[in-house]
RNA sequence: GCCCACGUAGCUCAGUCGGCAGAGCAUUUGCAUGGUAAGCAAAAGGUCACCAGUUCGAUUCUGGUCGUGGGCUCCA
């Protein structure tokens, strides 16, 4: 009998019959492998378990537990998705229906506009799908006969897919009596779907053009375990329980107010103490890394808009103006041209380079109603923005200098896991080739210099120049796009900017803007969620609540609370006529990281009787002991 | 802006298949002076988002407006 030879990535060779399935392969090589399987890689290629080897080959089996296992695996949850609701309403056109980073959705068009309960009835008939034990079967055709077939469905958006693709053969997947267009691969069989759920309905547009037709989108996650599931479903539960907008409003942090605005930020007295907090730290280590701060005006006049571009290609996102003494005004959705006003007030030599301005400006950008969002997406926010002035020589350690002090805030700030996003020069750029590559080249460098993950989008920067994002995971896995550092080739040449070289000419500086946190809103929105509202005690509002079990510890209360005032600490009083279970109950609530309680004993010995936010015990200690502890707390920014 | 859902007391939410509007917490007052997650009681608190329409009667049904939430697009 032939054989052939099968190269495993461990690098073992493994020997089977011609023509043997993968699955079968997968089963020589291991039984829980076999069942666990969702697809393979056949000489790099993703291909379908069902797929024969007729030659040497190199083969990976993969499973769920990998990126390109969870993408085969949602992609088939979203067929058999796809097939259920056909069974329920047969008019049901179906367009595109892929595999997110969280599961997957289908955008369908039907008569029948969905409901919540459609859904479960939705998840009944897949349940009864996988319990049918279907084969999921691929098949190929030309593309006419595609069209032909789907045609006849009435199924118009996979024709107009299919009219637009450029290949002439087109697979197809069918399991029962269901089919879809699908380049695969998909799971074997509807049964390895072993446990789903639909999250949500929402409208999509067709193809994300909102002059298309709105399709309603449902969308869901699956897993191959139900206790995998029930894991993801706890996390959904905990990211509503971290959410800022809800915190916000418990922590008393801020508001929003839709009757007079929607989109701007209402900063309350604890949310007002932690922002301040972070501005003063923010002021501090700019001071020492080499900054100067800048303030500027909210509004200017139109030609500096005119002048900066602004009005050409970001006047959407632009208030409109407003008329002062005959003149045209506009709130300011950016800074830079600001800077670049005082850049101009005085001639730069080379020798005064680099400039590094930076600035907590706040600026007014229009975002459409639907996508505001707590404090994430707004409409007035503070950039912790910067700009540098640098010559050609300088912009490789500047950058490197910009990443550096990044990455050491965010570590203060207790994010540690990091990624890089470099985004190249596009086809419509302006400014020289050669500032694009030396500028890119720095960028590049710098990211290698930290040590950072990177992807690259080549091609992918703004047409005024090329830039890095770093995003970073939060405390329960998700990635947030914060620092942006960008080059501007556009401005500089706009404002005729330049500085005086060692040859007595006239040049270019390179221009870079930066904004380390993002926007304050935003970043605040995003620790209230990181740390579930439970900021280290540097960062909190409240360090520590002062309770008193009866009146005649409030003299001694007060006394505490003015001694930890005086050391630049941050206490509460809580002297009201309620019990002491009452006040710590609140106390516990506010998550406040130190609740001291001072009765006859402790007032009497000079001792606190402290409770550490998360425990459910209390420690007596010396006051002065309590203090140094605190102090060290907030020394070290824990 | 568009699709879907939602909008009831300061907050969290019941409820009314069309007939005087409900709870818990918070607030105020009284009693209780209390030792580590809610002491007891009373009072007060609402044009049921807004504007029209249908109806003897609308918080409830219909239409519109505004807002919120989940998405689509864009981004900090």
């Amino acid at each position: 009998m032939k054989t052939i030879n099968i190269k495993l990535p461990d690098s073992t060779v493994k020997e089977v019959p011609y023509g043997i399935t993968l699955y079968e392969v997968a089963g020589l090589i291991g039984k829980s492998l076999q069942k666990a399987a969702v697809a393979a890689e056949l000489n790099g290629n993703l291909v379908d378990l069902s797929s024969v080897v007729t030659e040497d080959c190199s083969l990976a089996i993969i499973t769920f537990d990998s990126e390109k296992g969870k993408e085969v695996f949602w992609h088939s949850a979203s067929h058999l998705m796809a097939q259920a609701v056909k069974r329920l309403f047969p008019d049901a056109k179906f367009a595109i229906g892929p595999a997110i980073e969280n599961g997957f959705y289908y955008d369908i068009d039907m008569s029948k506009t969905l409901t919540p309960d459609d859904l479960v009835a939705i998840e009944e008939e897949m349940k009864k799908i996988t319990e049918e034990k279907l084969d999921i079967k691929r098949e190929e055709m030309s593309r006419g006969e595609a069209i032909d077939f789907f045609s006849s469905k009435g199924e118009v958006y996979k024709v107009e897919m299919l009219n637009e693709l450029v290949v002439d053969k087109v697979s197809l997947y069918r399991q029962g009596e269901f089919a879809d267009l699908c380049r695969g691969p998909h799971l074997r069989n509807t049964e390895q779907i072993k446990s789903f759920k639909l999250l949500s309905i929402a409208g999509a547009y067709w193809r994300g053009d909102e002059k298309n037709k709105m399709l309603q989108r449902i969308y869901g996650i699956a897993f191959p375990e139900e206790k995998e599931l029930k894991k993801y479903l706890e996390f959904l539960e905990e990211v509503k329980k971290r959410d800022h907008r809800k915190l916000g409003k418990e922590l008393d942090l801020f508001s929003t107010h839709d009757d007079v605005g929607g989109g701007l930020i209402y900063w309350h007295p604890k949310g007002a103490r932690l922002r301040t907090i972070l501005e003063e730290w923010w002021r501090k280590e700019h001071f020492k890394n080499g900054y100067e701060i800048l303030y500027t005006p909210h509004i200017g006049r139109s030609i500096l808009w005119e002048t900066s571009g602004h009005l050409g290609f970001y006047k959407d996102n632009m208030y409109s103006s407003m008329e002062i003494d005959g003149n045209d005004y506009y709130i300011k959705p950016m800074n830079c041209p600001f800077h670049i006003k005082i850049y101009q007030t005085s001639l730069h030599s080379y020798r005064d380079l680099p400039l590094r301005w930076a600035e907590l400006g706040t600026v007014y950008r229009y975002e459409k109603s639907g996508v505001l969002h707590g404090m994430l997406r707004v409409r007035g926010f503070t950039q912790d923005d910067a700009h540098i002035f640098c010559t050609p020589e300088q912009i490789e350690d500047e950058i490197k200098e910009v990443l550096r002090f990044s990455l050491w805030m965010w570590k203060t700030l207790g994010f540690t896991d990091i990624k890089a996003y470099l985004a190249t020069k596009p086809e419509k750029s302006v400014g020289e080739p050669q500032r694009w590559e030396k500028a890119q080249e720095s960028l590049r460098k710098a990211i290698e210099w930290a040590n950072l993950k990177v992807e690259v989008d080549e091609g992918g920067g703004a047409f005024y120049g090329p830039k890095i994002d770093l995003k970073i995971r939060d405390a329960i896995g998700r990635e947030w796009q914060m620092t942006t550092i960008q080059f501007d080739f556009n401005l500089p040449e706009r404002f005729d900017m330049y500085y005086i070289g060692e040859d007595g000419q006239r040049h270019r500086p390179f221009m870079v803007h930066r904004a380390l946190l993002g926007s304050i809103e935003r970043f605040v929105g995003i620790l209230i969620e990181h740390y579930g509202g439970k900021f280290p005690l540097w960062l909190s509002p409240v360090q520590a609540i002062l309770i008193n079990v009866s009146g005649e510890q409030e003299s001694k209360v007060k006394e505490i609370y003015a001694a930890m005032i005086d050391k630049g600490l941050r206490p509460q009083m809580d002297l009201r006529n309620e019990s002491v279970g009452y006040k710590i109950r609140e106390a516990v609530t506010q998550k406040v990281p130190y609740i001291c309680v001072i009765g006859k004993n402790e007032a009497e010995s000079g001792t606190v009787s402290v409770r550490k936010r998360g425990e459910n015990n209390s420690v007596t200690m010396a006051i002065d002991e309590f203090y140094a502890m605190i102090m060290e707390d907030m020394e070290s920014k824990r």
